[in-house]
DNA sequence: GCAACTTTGTGCGTGCCTTCACAAGCGACT
DNA sequence: AGTCGCTTGTGAAGGCACGCACAAAGTTGC
């Protein structure tokens, strides 16, 4: 399987990508960042086990998570380091660098902008969009800020292909709707809002202030225990991708 | 709450609390912040119909999301707006302020710091801490930034419940090693590592590289399948929380 | 070349989450 | 009061994900 007899590496990718199972897709985007520091530590091989363990995730987990990848890992051995992660950038999608588009420079979206990891990691950001005049024509980390009726035709220009909304709340959907309609098929919203986008395009949402009242129930949920940790006690769990400061 | 075991009426609540799925715990809050909503636009009422075309959700798992907080729905009618809301915020643990302190006021922590919506949801910002000698003693909306060194004595004089790391990776766990012995026992993590904490510790995480690399994966599959939506497309997933520009 | 050890890949049981479908309950209207 | 229409709450079924445990496969040592 994994020697290939026939180039036939194509569409195996193609086939298998289709069924990776939503959760497992999530965690493969961290196996990729520790091979990354593998690499850097100059680690040739590792095995399921120590992966696992530097991932938080079981064992046995994470080797079915990477067989959906059609996975080359070699027995009694574990995991070629560099290859699985050219693998793994593979079927991320990482092949080819997608030109992102952020809309919203406020507090967040400024943030957002000034992050270094996302041109490293394969997302270069393209452009800049907010409706403040103040704030329209203005350079973040040497990117020009436009005006967000720019959106159409500058998005479909530099072949966006994907777009961060960090908007107020009440602007979110309207720029949604420029969005998509300039093409762009994959939407990460920031804003607290529900978007409503047609079928074809996918969205993703990260709710900050939902993150801190889940921790909030859990804190309320120890003090009825009376502070004892019972059975089920410290749970990790991880809502999605780390960013640096 | 020193309630003894067995103590009638208040049971209810302690044991639900229990036994509440975690996929619900953070639909719950959505339901809440679109309660807020509905309250400002002055409804008195709202079906689970209602409720559950606003914030994405199917209605049966609405209703099951609300039945294990004890739900005071009233057939053929729906759900008074406000009583369900004060339900809400009692379940989620909102009834009394959590104090939350931040660490790392680089990009994305300065952003978190000047968020207004954590102190106007009952997450008042306490304390904000930084290593850099330029930043510490400077305020933020009127929070002094202090030396991470002093994270054990402040944290535990101002009764700090939940913490947020928003540092570069590398500091990450000393950061929380920090926390924890301050008493923090629920962390929200940014940092794009793997934190060890001890058992009872609650750990979030929150990591915005792999939130657009899960994007990314989908970009490719929908290349591969020619660009033509095949019957599965337009996802809508959600990570997390809604953070305000 | 053989045996012992190591590690992958996966079949399978278990439990959680989602969704359907429907009975029970409540209000409105006559 | 009785009936009708609407909505909640939940039993049950299906699907997905997790994790154990083991066979297959490769390596090392003799």
């Amino acid at each position: 399987m994994t020697k290939p007899p026939q180039a036939g590496s194509d569409d195996t990718t193609a086939e298998r990508l289709r069924s990776i199972p939503e959760a497992s897709v999530a965690r493969l985007a961290v196996y990729l960042r520790m091979l990354g520091e593998l690499v850097e530590q100059g680690a040739e091989t590792v095995s399921s086990d120590e992966l696992a363990a530097v991932t938080g995730v079981n064992p046995a987990k994470l080797r079915k998570d990477l067989s959906y990848i059609g996975s080359y890992g070699i027995r009694g051995v574990g995991y070629e380091v560099s290859a699985l992660q050219h693998r793994l950038e593979l079927a991320l999608g990482l092949n080819h660098r997608q030109a992102v588009a952020l809309v919203g420079i406020g507090n967040l979206g400024h943030a957002l902008a000034g992050y270094g990891g996302f041109s490293g990691r394969g997302f270069p950001l393209a452009a800049l969009f907010d409706i403040d005049p103040d704030l329209v024509g203005i350079h973040i980390n040497g990117i020009l800020v436009e005006h967000v009726d720019a959106i159409p035709a500058v998005c479909s220009e530099r072949e966006v292909t994907i777009g961060m909304i960090a908007t107020p709340g009440p602007a979110a959907q309207g720029v949604c709707d420029l969005l998509v309609t300039a093409g762009v098929r994959c939407i990460l919203n920031f804003a607290p809002v529900v978007l409503q986008v047609p079928r074809e395009v996918e969205l993703r949402k990260v709710d900050l202030a939902v993150e801190l009242q889940i921790l909030a129930f859990h804190v309320a949920r120890r003090n009825l225990n009376g502070g004892q940790p019972s059975s089920l006690n410290g749970h990790v769990v991880n809502g999605s991708g780390g960013l640096e400061a």
